[in-house]
RNA sequence: GCCCCCAUCGUCUAGCGGCCUAGGACGCCGGGUUCUCAUCCCGGUAACAGGGGUUCGAGUCCCCUUGGGGGUACCA
C-alpha cells in the first residue's frame, strides 16, 4: 500500500520551526517510501487567519526544498486543500451523523457553556457536557437559529470501552472514553471543529501516516470515536516530540515579541515615540505591547529591534533566511531534532536524509532548539553546497535583508562568496562585502579599530608608503598586491599584519574583511587610494 | 486539579541485558596554523535523575518518587 502523509499548517502566521519539523518528517517518509506528500491548509478559524500566511508558509516550505504532490497552487484529485473550500463536505457527514443519532444540536451561548465549566471546576470534576436526553431535531435547530441562537453540533460519546491509540512510536496508549466529554464538531459559524475537518480530510484524501507533534496525542482518542462513527478507517499515528526553547519552554511564535519587549522595557532612555515611529506603529500600540496586552505585527517588531541593534531569536522560517542561513541547514538540522540515522553521521543532505529515514529510529524525547549547533551544520553545509546552488542562495538573502551588496551580478556573487571561505553564515559574507558597494564617504570606522589599529605607532606612515607603492604598481593584481605588501612588511621587519591591519582598517572601517589582497582588488585601484588618503587625512593628527 | 507523554555529558544523541573503563557531534577550556574575522588541526572537560525490585549480570526490563513537557476550547 503507497503511503501518504501530509502537512496541514494553519494559516495563523508565518511557518515556524516547530512546524518545518512536522512538514520535513512527514515529506522524509513520503520521499523514503515513493508514496505522496500532500499539503493542506487548515483555515477553518477566521479569527486567526491572516490573508498573507498561507502565501508565506508556501514559500518557506518551498525555500526548505520540501515539495508537495497535492495541495494548494497545484491542485491534485482531493481538492480543494483549503478547509474554508470544503464546507459541503463537512456538512454532509455532519447530517449524516445526525441523522444516525450519533450526534445533535446543541443551542448553548459561550456564556452558558463557561458557566457549567465553572461549576464543573469548583466541585473538582473534569467537565462533561450533559447530554440530553433527546435529541432536537432539525426543525428545532431552524427555529433556534431563527431566534439567533448558536447553532453547534456535538457527537455523542457513547463509548464504555478504553480507546485505545496505536501509536508508532510510543506504542499503545489507552484513554477513558468516561472522561471525553461530548465535543463539538460542528461550530455556531458553520464550520466544522479541527476534528471534524482533520478526520474527514485525513479519509477522503486518503492519508495513511499522520505524523503530528505530541500535542496532539490527547486529540487522537476523540478522532477515532468520530472515525469509527463515520464508518472511516483509522491511520497510523505518530506523535512527535516537541521542540522546546534554550530560553525554556516549548519553542514559541511569541518568543521574539517578548524578547524586545524586555529589551525596550531595559533601555530606560529608548525615546518610546521614536520606536512607534519606527515601527510604524502608534504611540498607544507600542504601550499597550509594552504592558503585555497586545502584539504588535513582524515588520513592526522587526523593525524596532533593527533600530535597537537586538538581534532577536529566529523562529519563523524566514527569520532563519534573514539571519543567512541555508535551507540545507535547516532541514539537516531539524531532522536531527528527533532523530538519527544510527550510524553517527550527522551532516546530510536531502537526498542522503531521505535515503537514511526510518521512522524506527525517532526518539520519544523532546529536544532543545540549539541554536548553535544549527549554526555549525550552516558552516558545514556552507562548504558542502555546489558553488552554483551556495550563489542563488546568497543572491536571495541579499535581496531579502535589502542589502546594497545585492548590486552584485552572479559572476561577482559567486566571486565573493569564493573570497570568503570558513564564513559560517550568509550573513558573515554580506558584512565582510558591503564595504565596497557603498560610497567611499559613507563608511564608517569603527572605534575599537582606530584605537586598536590606526593610531598605533607607524600607522599612518605605513599607509603613506603603501599609497605610494600602489600608484607605482604596473599592473594591479591580487598576486602584485600580495608581493607588494609582503615585502613591505619584510622591510619594516614586521608580520604582514602590521602591514595588513592599517590598510584593512583604511579601507573598510573595520578590522574584519576577506583577505585582504582580495578586499583591495574587490574594491578596485581607485576607491582604495581614495580610502586610504581619506583615513589619512582624517586620522594624521591624532 | 485531572489526563497523557518523556528522562544518558550544558545541548543533540549512540546504546535495544554481558561487547560500556558509557561512544560521537555541537558547545566550552587549552594549544597550533593564519594578514583580520572566520575556517582548519591537536588535546582536554563533561552524563546513565533518585530509590526499590527482576536477573548470575541493568544505562538497557518493571514499579515508585522527583523533574521536564504536552493537553484540559465553538484554536488548530
Amino acid at each position: 500500500m503507497m503511503i501518504v502523509t501530509r502537512f496541514a499548517p494553519s494559516p495563523t502566521g508565518y511557518l515556524h520551526v516547530g512546524g518545518a519539523r512536522t512538514a520535513l518528517f512527514n515529506w522524509l517518509l513520503a520521499r523514503r517510501s515513493g508514496g505522496k506528500f500532500l499539503l493542506r491548509i487548515e483555515d477553518t478559524d477566521l479569527k486567526r487567519n491572516t490573508p498573507t500566511a498561507m502565501r508565506q508558509v508556501l514559500d518557506d516550505l518551498r525555500w526548505l526544498g520540501i515539495d508537495w504532490d497535492e495541495g494548494p497552487e497545484i491542485g491534485g484529485p482531493h481538492g480543494p486543500y483549503l478547509q474554508s473550500q470544503r464546507r459541503e463536505i463537512y456538512d454532509r457527514y455532519v447530517r449524516q451523523l445526525i441523522t444516525q443519532k450519533k450526534a445533535y444540536y446543541c443551542f448553548d451561548t459561550p456564556e452558558e457553556i463557561d458557566r457549567l465549566r465553572k461549576d464543573a471546576e469548583d466541585r473538582k470534576q473534569v467537565f462533561l457536557y450533559p447530554r440530553p436526553e433527546r435529541f432536537p431535531d432539525p426543525s428545532e435547530a431552524e427555529k433556534a437559529a431563527a431566534e439567533g441562537r448558536p447553532v453547534t453540533v456535538r457527537l455523542a460519546v457513547t463509548e464504555t470501552e478504553p480507546i485505545v491509540v496505536r501509536d508508532l512510536l510510543r506504542g499503545e496508549v489507552t484513554f477513558n472514553p468516561a472522561e471525553i466529554g461530548d465535543f463539538v464538531i460542528l461550530k455556531s459559524d458553520g464550520f466544522p471543529t479541527y476534528h471534524m475537518a482533520v478526520v474527514i480530510d485525513d479519509e477522503l484524501m486518503g492519508v495513511t501516516h499522520v505524523i503530528r507533534g505530541q500535542e496532539h496525542l490527547m486529540n487522537t482518542p476523540n478522532h477515532q470515536l468520530l472515525q469509527k462513527a463515520l464508518g472511516f478507517r483509522i491511520p497510523e499515528y505518530l506523535h512527535m516530540s516537541v521542540t522546546v526553547s534554550d530560553s525554556g519552554g516549548k519553542l514559541s511564535k511569541r518568543e521574539r515579541p517578548e524578547h524586545l519587549r524586555k529589551a525596550i522595557l531595559e533601555k530606560k532612555d529608548a525615546d518610546r515615540d521614536e520606536l512607534a515611529k519606527v515601527g510604524r506603529i502608534s504611540r498607544q500600540q507600542l504601550d499597550s505591547f509594552l504592558l503585555k496586552e497586545s502584539i504588535p505585527d513582524m515588520p513592526a517588531i522587526d523593525a524596532i529591534a533593527a533600530h535597537l541593534g537586538i538581534h532577536l531569536p529566529e523562529i519563523n522560517v524566514v527569520d532563519f533566511l534573514k539571519s543567512g542561513y541555508l535551507p540545507e541547514a535547516m532541514v539537516n538540522f531539524l531532522a536531527l531534532l528527533g532523530w538519527n540515522p544510527g550510524d553517527g553521521r550527522e551532516v546530510m543532505d536531502r537526498q542522503e536524509l531521505i535515503e537514511a529515514f526510518d521512522l524506527s529510529r525517532m526518539n520519544k524525547s523532546n529536544s532543545l532548539f540549539d541554536r548553535q549547533k544549527l549554526m555549525s551544520f550552516n558552516t558545514e553545509h556552507i562548504k558542502r553546497v555546489p558553488p552554483e546552488i551556495l550563489v542563488s542562495h546568497f543572491r536571495r538573502f541579499l535581496e531579502v535583508v535589502h542589502s546594497p551588496v545585492a548590486q552584485a551580478d552572479d559572476q561577482l556573487a559567486a566571486h565573493l562568496v569564493r573570497i570568503n571561505e570558513g564564513a559560517r553564515t550568509l550573513a558573515q559574507i554580506e558584512e565582510k562585502c558591503r564595504f565596497a558597494f557603498v560610497p567611499d564617504e559613507a563608511i564608517e570606522y569603527d572605534l575599537q579599530a582606530v584605537k586598536k589599529v590606526l593610531r598605533k605607532e607607524g600607522a599612518i606612515d605605513i599607509l603613506k608608503i603603501i599609497a605610494e607603492r600602489l600608484k607605482a604598481m604596473s599592473e594591479f593584481t591580487a598576486e602584485g598586491l600580495e608581493t607588494m605588501l609582503r615585502q613591505l612588511a619584510e622591510e619594516k621587519q614586521a608580520g604582514l599584519g602590521k602591514v595588513a591591519q592599517p590598510l584593512r582598517v583604511a579601507i573598510t572601517g573595520a578590522t574584519i574583511s576577506p583577505p585582504i589582497f582580495d578586499a583591495v582588488k574587490l574594491l578596485g585601484l581607485d576607491r582604495t587610494l581614495r580610502r586610504i588618503h581619506q583615513t589619512i587625512e582624517r586620522f594624521k593628527d591624532e
